[in-house]
DNA sequence: CTGAAAGCGCTTACAG
DNA sequence: CTGAAAGCGCTTACAG
């Protein structure tokens, strides 16, 4: 009568107690309409006593959908992806999908297959990927890997579908502020240029020093560590020594920049009265730096819940290719590239040019 | 010959192909010995060929393991869960097991309720929580949720198997290190109470001062954020004012820290010639900060893989006791409680107690 | 060393 | 409105 102990109860265990097949059970757990108030009651009952809970795993073998998604990200402990996959996370969540995650230790093409065939072994439906780097890209883009995939910043002329911010944009804005201020130049630090997001940030800083007739200083190449920050601004400080005008520095993030205030803090250069500043990411001790930190917002979960959404728009679309609405011969959807726009956040570590003493 | 195309290849296509059954093919897969070599090579050469991948669905049905352990954490975006996430990730990953994460928005009983039900819905063998508040360690172990579950940071006296950093020495040697620089007495600002991590510093703190015959001023209470530090900075510089000899603070972590940095600054303290500050976690920035800030490292990483260890342990145990191998009546093993230590990270924020001016 | 049979726990047509 | 049958793609004994 009861089901054996020691195993979890299934189907039949509950058919059996409210005297249905296990037929009707299935009915009752999926919400079939044609079923009796009366035999729905009976089986919830049993349902209740037992404790009983759908087998995903067999559902999943009949329904061919498993209900999962796939997540490849390289590096979840910085600020950025860290916050994307928390809004993947509550999106997908809310939609009624699991998230398996894999982080690559390397973005070499074997490193990211072996992610993929991990994904792959785990029959998921649908990736994502916070693929910043070019390398990550582009192997992700060569390796016949799980479909649908869609890249979140970067994945640009890969094919694949495109979820980002507007880096350019922000940067562009941060700049513009600077140049409002009546600097002559902005300086910049960018960040590891093998990523997508340092070289958009380089192309934004560029044209809006163009735009203002500015000429653009050699940018000093960092790869996003505070470490990288404080040499870079040591580096800054000396060329400031030697007599090169610098009164601005856009730096490509907020990691950076604190390295940068440290520097230029030893040097005794005042921030922003001698020099202002302008980092990007506005990571949560922005505002409580000394002084308190301009920088660029960028809102990572709505990249989160927008890179979700196409992922499962391009499950939808490929359920309907197989059922051919789409006249053959015709050229298929280019891949989707949407863009979250950036927020310049501007606080006291940027100020007006200082008048030059000449 | 060829599979039908638009589905993927199954175990029965490789057969076909390769001219054998498909419980072959299923050998071949599965490394089991007594196949015959040729026999062997003609399976994997169809297996290439056709680019098949074992269905893992069919798989956990039919062995009633999903290979998927569930991971429960608050909020992943913060420094140290998220540290310990990436830990995990890397453990399982090598031991061969997929992870399946939920992120809570809140740690009510239906909060947890829902997201334990979630990762039941996916038949996840085991659990890791990463539970540094002392509701949600309740919540989860009152809730009939997935066992095993291993508690990390936090789940003292739960019941449940716990893994955790010394929170407590760690505390203990960033007070003792001030006391040794000649400091009367260390000041603390707090973190979240509702956090055991924030409770466990605190122990260590008073414990310090004790052993040192040092007074134990009133804790200022903060909520981790940089906020707070700037906020309980402020007040802080009010005490100093009246009178209070404030010359040291251990702040429970390096977010809180920085926002009293900055309540320093402006208020013309220099640090440490004044006042010497000690934070905790040592966050990348930790080191560029104006002053270098001495703080308190953890060993994530290690506390993933020990986490993970812990979980796969009681796994086995599982099943062992599924076999009897324990003589019955005898008192099952007490829940393990595995401790990582902290380690001290002295720099530049720390120093020698200024003389009084009497 | 290899194959025929049974079954994992469900869902999906198909009958009635 | 409800049940008997078939099958999802594998693994696990059991034969040979």
């Amino acid at each position: 009568m009861t089901p054996q102990s020691g195993r979890s109860p299934v189907m039949a265990d509950v058919a059996r107690l409210a005297g249905v097949s296990h037929q009707t059970v299935s009915r009752v757990v999926n919400g079939h309409p044609n079923v009796r108030a009366e035999t729905t009651a009976r089986v919830q009952r049993a349902i209740d006593e037992l404790g009983y809970h759908r087998n995903s795993t067999a559902r999943a073998l009949v329904t061919r959908r498993t209900n999962v998604l796939g997540v490849i990200a390289f590096d979840t402990t910085l600020f950025g992806p860290a916050q994307t996959l928390a809004g993947i996370e509550r999106a997908a969540r809310e939609a009624g999908y699991f998230l398996s995650i894999v982080s690559l230790d390397d973005v070499s093409p074997a490193g990211v297959a072996e992610a993929v065939d991990y994904l792959i072994q785990q029959s998921v439906e649908g990736c994502i990927a916070i693929a910043p780097q070019r390398a990550l890209v582009k192997a992700l883009a060569s390796v016949p890997g799980p479909r649908p995939l869609v890249a979140v910043e970067g994945g640009e002329g890969s094919g694949l579908p495109v979820v980002c911010v507007d880096q350019a944009q922000g940067a562009h804005d941060a700049v513009r502020h600077l140049i409002d201020l009546g600097h002559r130049t902005v300086h910049h630090i960018s960040g590891d240029p093998e990523w997508l997001e340092a070289e958009s940030r380089v192309a934004g800083w560029r044209r809006a020093l163009g735009e203002a007739g500015a000429t653009a200083p050699e940018p000093l190449v960092g790869d996003w560590s505070p470490r990288s920050g404080y040499e870079k601004g040591r580096r800054l400080v000396q060329r400031r020594a030697t007599g090169e005008p610098v009164t601005a520095v856009f730096v490509a993030n907020d990691q950076m920049a604190i390295g940068l205030l440290r520097a230029l803090g030893e040097a005794g250069i005042r921030v922003p009265e001698d020099i202002s500043v302008v980092g990007f990411d506005d990571v949560p001790e922005a505002e409580f730096l000394a002084p308190p930190l301009t920088t660029v917002a960028q809102d990572f979960a709505q990249v989160g819940r927008v890179s979700l959404r196409v992922l499962l728009d391009e499950l939808g679309a490929g359920e309907r290719s197989v059922a051919e609405d789409a006249p053959p011969g015709a050229p298929p959807d280019p891949a989707p590239r949407l863009i979250v726009p950036a927020r310049l956040r501007v606080r006291q570590s940027s100020g007006p040019a200082p008048v030059p003493h000449r």
